[in-house]
DNA sequence: GCCAACGTTGGC
DNA sequence: GCCAACGTTGGC
């Protein structure tokens, strides 16, 4: 899941403790924060910023329902509970160079900021990244 | 700040 | 339903 930190980091999760997931106004993006399930871990990736990385870690503990920052119906938010920060983020450029992270949506679709990761990429960023 | 990628809107 | 125009995202 990915946000600007200029607009909402991982410090301010680690802060806020719980948050609310809002702003999404993807349908694919809200497609796949739907198919979330409460318990799921999810990485935060920090976007428009130098490196952009995956900064840390967190967990679904509110499944999908109305996003209150939307006037329209029909867009969705989840709640998310920080779980961790690393303290050696992961950029995007380290990404590319791993080969088993080639197939990252993330790297296919970068416009896309709620996205799906296989087992085998959440193993390996997992490894790479501490738990 | 630029621009490629890509989603959305609206005229036809 | 097509497609041009336009807006947004996000890497660089």
């Amino acid at each position: 899941m990915k946000s600007g930190p200029d607009v909402f980091s991982i410090e301010d999760l680690r802060r806020e403790n719980v948050a609310g997931w809002d702003g999404v106004r993807n349908y694919q993006a809200r497609n796949f924060m739907r198919a979330m399930r409460k318990g799921d871990l999810a990485f935060f990736y920090h976007s428009n910023t130098e490196p952009p990385a995956i900064a840390g870690l967190m967990e679904i503990i509110q499944e999908a329902h109305p996003d209150p920052t939307s006037e329209e119906s029909g867009w969705d938010q989840v709640k998310v509970k920080f779980v961790k920060a690393f303290p050696r983020p992961l950029s995007l450029d380290d990404i590319k160079r791993i080969p088993s992270l080639r197939t990252m949506v993330l790297l296919r679709h970068s416009r896309l900021s709620v996205q799906p990761i296989t087992p085998s990429e959440w193993k390996c960023l997992i490894k790479i990244l501490g738990k």
